[in-house]
DNA sequence: TTTTTAAAAACTAACCGTTAGTGCTACGGT
DNA sequence: ACCGTAGCACTAACGGTTAGTTTTTAAAAA
């Protein structure tokens, strides 16, 4: 299915590419707010236009590649073997996220995320969007007879796990603490707990 | 200690009122989008740098009064009765909340949130300014031995809760079944539960 | 190969939210 | 009555974002 990609796919990855290093570069160098969307595109030798065909906005330069993030989480619950309960599965990938995270090589880019009200922000919007897929994944899963809403509040609490572990002085321990409230959570919601 | 107010505040209070009315009487008219800050400040008759020293942002103008909910989120657990359990009382309050905005009366200002994009994103924001002042209050109560995670945890947990029954199709139903699950969240964390 | 098409990128010019700088007016404390 | 200052107006701009249009260039058709 996946035919040999064109020149032009390969070009068009080319500049996305450009485009993305480059802000990141100029964003650690000089700090997101004193670097202009029209610095961005001059330094990678592109239009403004170009870049905001790229990418949709100044904030999406910084979170290029957050739909890795967002199969990650889907992938942990439709991926796991069909023995694995649900609760496990997650906070196993959310340690995984939060380690990969809080690794010294990305701390300088969320030092800059928390310093910038906007990519804060940015971020809440894109963490709602990562809980609904995983909601849709884990409502989709035949083997949890769940409802809608139970299912929805468990994505939002594993996301929940997720921020607090990050900003959390041991954040390993803090996944740990806030998936075992999770999974009596989780239990909670049991066809068989509710009258 | 509240002196009577002068002509000064008055005024100011007037000025501060009559913009978010206008603002929020244009919107309702013609659209978010539609409306420009220039058109609010000149219908309201003020300066746009009048606009700006009342709120901080266009979106500030739609939520006008969120410290009211945010106080009200607060009282509920630090104005509750020496007797009552944390959960319960955080649960009335959500499900007063939540009547509240999905009262007919409140339906166009809601249905114009879920329409923009900027006003869905700032909400998140607020809410999760709210979820921190509910955990520093729940971390506040002498009563109640927890983690600051689990505080932290149970206050994002009851802000979801809010967030997700405005968005279900029987929000006073969500409201019980996602409180079922924080009750047991609650449990969990308690220090008798941990090895 | 040549021609045709359509995607990708460029350029211009603006829109809109937001802020800095400045000065005027009128209320409040003395 | 007088002065300090809070509230507001005004101009001008900055920075993110978009519309409209045109040029380039890869891919498909001839």
């Amino acid at each position: 299915m996946t035919a040999p990609p064109g020149r032009r796919e390969r070009k068009k990855a080319a500049t996305r590419q450009k485009i993305a290093d480059t802000a990141l570069r100029l964003f650690l160098e000089r700090g997101y707010d004193a670097v202009g969307i029209r610095d961005v595109a001059a330094e990678a030798d592109v239009a403004v236009t170009t870049l905001f065909s790229h990418f949709a906005s100044k904030e999406a330069l910084v979170f290029e590649q957050d739909e890795d993030f967002e199969r990650r989480l889907t992938r942990a619950v439709t991926g796991r073997t069909p023995d694995e309960p649900l609760i496990p599965a997650l906070r196993r990938e959310v340690l995984a996220l939060v380690r990969h995270c809080t690794a010294d090589s990305a701390a300088p880019i969320w030092r800059m995320v928390d310093e910038s009200p906007s990519l804060r922000s940015y971020e809440e919007s894109m963490r709602l969007r990562h809980a609904e897929s995983l909601a849709a994944a884990i409502a989709a899963d035949p083997g949890l007879s769940r409802t809608t809403t139970a299912c929805r509040a468990v994505a939002r609490f594993a996301i929940d796990a997720y921020s607090l572990a990050r900003e959390a002085a041991d954040p390993e321990a803090a996944v740990d603490d806030v998936f075992r409230m999770i999974e009596a959570a989780w239990e909670a919601a049991s066809p068989s707990q509710r009258g």
